[in-house]
DNA sequence: TTAGTTGCAAAGGCTTTGCACGCGC
DNA sequence: GCGCGTGCAAAGCCTTTGCAACTAA
């Protein structure tokens, strides 16, 4: 199920149930936790592991390339474990909710070299927002 | 200069010595800073100013819709003066360097309605990365 | 005059750090 | 057994808040 944790053991990574756990909680598709809501799940199936391990662990997992970092409206950090295929982000402008999607095309050919002032652009990372259903119906 | 002080001015704000050095200090393209250093910038000229009237002014004009948070890699939000030409932002990996960029194109329009989820989605944020000259060159 | 703004200081949320103990390898 | 990982508690950074004094209109 949790590709992730494979991965990690593939690359030698010191596996601790702490780890483990973390991990797991990190898996599946839409899934962007905060690092409190990492903690509180995590915490479910191990009551003793403490945030700073959680900060620890999720940490290293950025640096690592397996999880990635998302920063939106709210003033927490969440955590996407998508970070192998690469995707973009729709955010719900009313509640938060935050969806994985795939848009067509080649997002840096929209930069033209008369706006890249030198750069050696690499990457482009797009939020789209807007309202979802339920927030639309009210 | 500031056409930022007279919108203000014209929307009948109540200007004080502390909101117009703070609107002064947010004013040009390609300005991009946090409440930390909008404070200091305004402390220059103005000594007595405190945290909290810049952190109180810069929350309404964003509420204003005058100036945009925008959330970047470091801790702190930088506020970006620049609301009005709608812009992306361009970001050196290397020493964190913000620069408006104006792509071509509709950017919604790569995402198609199958990915949309049913959201009325109306915006579309994007931020470039790559390595600036400078950055490069080393 | 008077409602809205300021400054101070304290509190708050989120995250990092230092250090002794414990556990995976 | 060694070295890294963990937990605790404290500190840190960024931001917000409560309240009395002040000031633009």
């Amino acid at each position: 199920m949790s590709d992730l944790l494979e991965r990690l053991r593939g690359r030698r990574w010191r596996m601790t149930s702490q780890r483990r756990v973390v991990a797991e909680v990190l898996s599946g598709d839409h899934v962007h936790l905060t690092a409190d809501e990492v903690h509180a799940r995590a915490a479910e199936r191990l009551p003793e592991i403490s945030r700073a391990t959680v900060y620890n662990t999720l940490g290293e997992l950025v640096a690592l390339g397996e999880i990635v970092e998302v920063c939106t409206e709210g003033r927490a950090k969440r955590y996407d474990p998508n970070a192998h295929r690469p995707h973009q982000h729709l955010v719900c402008s009313g509640c938060g909710t935050i969806r994985d999607v795939h848009p067509v095309g080649d997002p840096l050919a929209g930069l033209p070299d008369g706006q890249r002032f030198g750069f050696a652009v690499s990457e482009a990372e797009i939020t789209y927002r807007g309202l979802c259903p339920s927030c639309a119906a009210r």
